[in-house]
DNA sequence: TTGAAAGCGGTACCAA
DNA sequence: TTGGTACCGCTTTCAA
């Protein structure tokens, strides 16, 4: 029976005497059941463990027990001793746009397939980061999925304690950092290409919040992409990602040139939907035929026969096991230089544009 | 300096020789801050506790010293002793659906308010509750917040070991449970009665799986107002909450029906949005005025220009908001007979159904 | 293969 | 108010 020695050895109990049983809330631990099995702690412990050395019967019969105390194993105080929590801190910030739900889906799906469990920091705003970055640290997370921006403070902070980080598609400039990210130039120039050959010449773009990498690179691929083609002077609006922006976008855009653009190019697909909702609702233009409206991320919405938006879809469920693999081998080595992995999207033709 | 005294006290070390660095990831610890601020690691526990007994200026020198350690309580060794994790479970299967998106948030952030931080327990399927059940108990979480079915052995599973469940937008039948749902009944009656004083006689439904209790009780609470006002024969079919089902949905109504219902309720607003699609685009149906289709939920696209649905929108916020105080509650005094806290929901006009 | 014992990093009780 | 000490429930040497 486990019992430390002690200086003050007075009165050495006569029967296990566990103290009385605080009012419910207590669980069967290994100790329990090492004494019902008649073995000792650490060999329960050992059975549980899928390497660990145990004679066959022994440890059927302690599983077969074990099964019948109703016993699990506590994973905080294995975490205590292994130094691992098995927990993956995902931050995130918009979990009501219409992308990080599937996001959201796949990352815990991966995480679960390689053993680890995702903590929630579901932030208001993504200035809330450093109200949260102590919470992470606190609960010991094995790595950090952040899909929020980070300043370079908040990533030192992470790198003080070893705890890796790995972007979701988005990086930060001038620093090196762990990321997965949807190929954005490559997606801009099918858009446009694609745009191009079908004889769109007056283009006009909608663009996410400038701290938006993404946004940014969206539509600075965009733009490059139409100058390669010789197409110049294209009016950029700005919106923040979300329907009704998209929506005053379009509006923005007609009242910015003489003559409404040939294609809205937006930073993404909800942008998108409110655009060719102005489009159609507000300026009584028809979808595609006097307007054409392309996106970016192929969330579900965009498929609805109502929109069937031309987008570039995101590879989500890839870019979560990326993610996750990533992570993963960063936990594992925890020297390893940052590494970037950008994954292809995919063209949805939809019916929002006029193409070739 | 805390040592123990064990029996083979044989090599009393003169300093205090802790092990060699496990190369990188070793955090700071209230140990480290009390012999850099000369005091107890007790003294440095209580420093961190709101209301623990330390005076003024130890208490000062002890924070800042911590601060200047980028020292960080570690939660897990906390729970081990408190027997309290922080951390509640969110069970929930349809994490793309638009509406658990919104739930989820809302949770998250009522969680953080309470103190509380989520451990995301998001299922490919409703049926792989089992498989992550024994993983919930493992992580010690104080409780769980169910957005999926449970059966009564599952359930009982939770009971066994005090853990608190607090259904979200469901319950079961014949077991009494905690539980936060929305007034499905009331939503109804108030959509029958604005449909039928518009003049509408002829309805159909378009119910969700027959396993969704919250979607029963929706087509249950229609059928049932609707016979209060006379009107018998509705015919219903059945979808799976999403888009594709809604518009199968109007479908199988015109097979089923020799004329058209003049209004579709659905029993949730994506399938409510797929019904439309189908009336205008399939059918070449005008909604309203040709179909009134109206839907459940109020999810984010449901406001949208294209679609404007008719509809109930659910409190999520207050919903979440009760969750949690619910959990809480039953947090501090297990032994407290279920509770269920019903919400009512709020009307939204929109334009998918011709009104009074 | 098995058991004993030493912690992991805190909290809480107690005596000083 | 402060320090000392016994754990929380597990993993992991280390001897037997």
């Amino acid at each position: 029976m486990p019992r430390r020695k002690t200086i003050r050895e007075t009165v050495p109990p006569a029967t296990p005497s566990r103290r009385p049983e605080p009012p419910g809330r207590r669980h069967v631990t290994s100790h329990d059941v090492a004494r019902r099995a008649g073995v000792s702690q650490s060999a329960v412990s050992r059975c549980f463990k899928p390497g660990g050395s145990a004679s066959a019967k022994m440890r059927e019969r302690v599983l077969r027990i074990a099964e019948e105390m109703g016993y699990t194993p506590n994973a905080i105080a294995r975490s205590l001793i292994t130094r691992r929590s098995n927990l993956i801190a995902v931050l995130i910030s918009n979990l009501t746009s219409l992308y990080y739900p599937e996001v959201l889906s796949e990352l815990s799906n991966c995480a679960t397939a390689h053993g680890e469990r995702i903590l929630l920091f579901a932030l208001p705003q993504e200035s809330d980061v450093d109200r949260t970055i102590d919470q992470v640290m606190q609960y010991q997370v094995d790595g950090v999925i952040a899909a929020v921006r980070l300043s370079r403070q908040q990533l030192d902070a992470f790198a003080r304690r070893n705890i890796p980080v790995v972007f979701f598609n988005r990086y930060l400039r001038d620093i090196p950092v762990n990321a997965v990210c949807c190929d954005q130039e490559d997606g801009a120039r099918i858009l446009v290409s694609r745009l191009y050959a079908a004889g769109h010449r007056r283009f006009g773009i909608i663009a996410g919040p400038k701290d938006s990498v993404v946004g940014e690179e969206r539509v600075h691929a965009t733009i490059d992409r139409l100058n390669d083609h010789g197409v110049r002077h294209v009016p950029v609006v700005r919106g923040g990602f979300d329907y009704e922006s998209g929506r005053a976008g379009l509006h923005e855009l007609a009242r910015l040139a003489q003559r409404l653009p040939q294609v809205a190019v937006c930073a993404n697909d909800v942008m998108a939907i409110g655009c060719i909702d102005a489009a159609r609702y507000d300026l009584k233009l028809r979808v595609p035929e006097d307007l054409s409206v392309v996106g970016f991320d192929g969330v579900g919405p965009s498929t609805w026969e109502s929109h069937r938006v031309t987008t570039i879809r995101q590879p989500v469920g890839r870019m979560a096991e990326a993610t996750l693999t990533l992570m993963m081998d960063r936990i594992a080595n925890p020297g390893m230089p940052p590494e970037k992995r950008i994954l292809a999207g995919e063209f949805i033709e939809g019916r929002s544009a006029r193409l070739a």
